[in-house]
DNA sequence: CGGGATCCAGCTTGATACTG
DNA sequence: CAGTATCAAGCTGGATCCCG
């Protein structure tokens, strides 16, 4: 499969791209492997994710929850009580993404030794 | 692999989320796709990729060449001419990013209804 | 032709304070 | 405990003009 069309390109980047963006803020990703290991309650992910403010894990997991990648589920409790729970198509996002970040465990010495050889080569 | 050691999990993404943030960026994703055909000159690209602002032409292929996944070669002539083209390292990338555009493609329904329904049920 | 320089709007992130 | 509200700073991307 060649894919050289340009059309097609363009309609398949425009699909990936914002997932990409989603996937690549600051702290989604992180958030999704530490709930890989099991469902977790909201001040037990603000420990467990080093420098995280209260506002951004908010932000983070209600973007995931709206996209389908994380359950809430509210014990009415008090105190109350809230997990959070990576639902079986955020489970299955994490094949990719692990081929993805094994890709870059390959080669991130290369991409290292090209960046500071192209900042070396500033006269 | 388990990779339940929080602080794995942390190295790993701190690595990991900053390519991502990279490729997820607006642009970088389409360069790479549209530069897999074949080595293109600066207009060339610009005139493919539609919408892209020569100012964001540039300043994506550069971080593209500073990371060595695009090479630039100039031609001395009058007009000047250059040529774009991936490395191997940018056409190794194109792997595990189609892996990640086919999840996407397998499952942008769900994640669609999966908003819908979030979005619907705001009181 | 292939850029660089400048300016600016909007979005992302974070700090802080407050609440049921 | 699990958030919400507000404000401020920094970064991203686009428009525009200029240059060898």
């Amino acid at each position: 499969m060649p894919d050289l069309d340009p059309v097609d390109i363009h309609a398949g980047c425009k699909t990936v791209t914002p997932l990409l963006a989603r996937i690549g803020d600051k702290w989604s990703i992180l958030v999704v492997m530490v709930l890989s290991a099991g469902p977790r309650r909201f001040n037990e992910l603000k420990r467990l994710i080093d420098g995280i403010s209260q506002r951004m894990l908010t932000h983070t997991l209600r973007s995931l929850e709206r996209d389908g990648l994380v359950s809430r589920t509210v014990f009415p409790t008090i105190p109350p009580r809230v997990d959070y729970e990576l639902t079986p198509l955020g489970h299955s996002l994490r094949v990719p993404v692990k081929a993805l970040g094994l890709w870059v465990m390959e080669n991130k010495d290369e991409i290292t030794r090209s960046r500071e050889a192209f900042d070396g080569r500033e006269d």
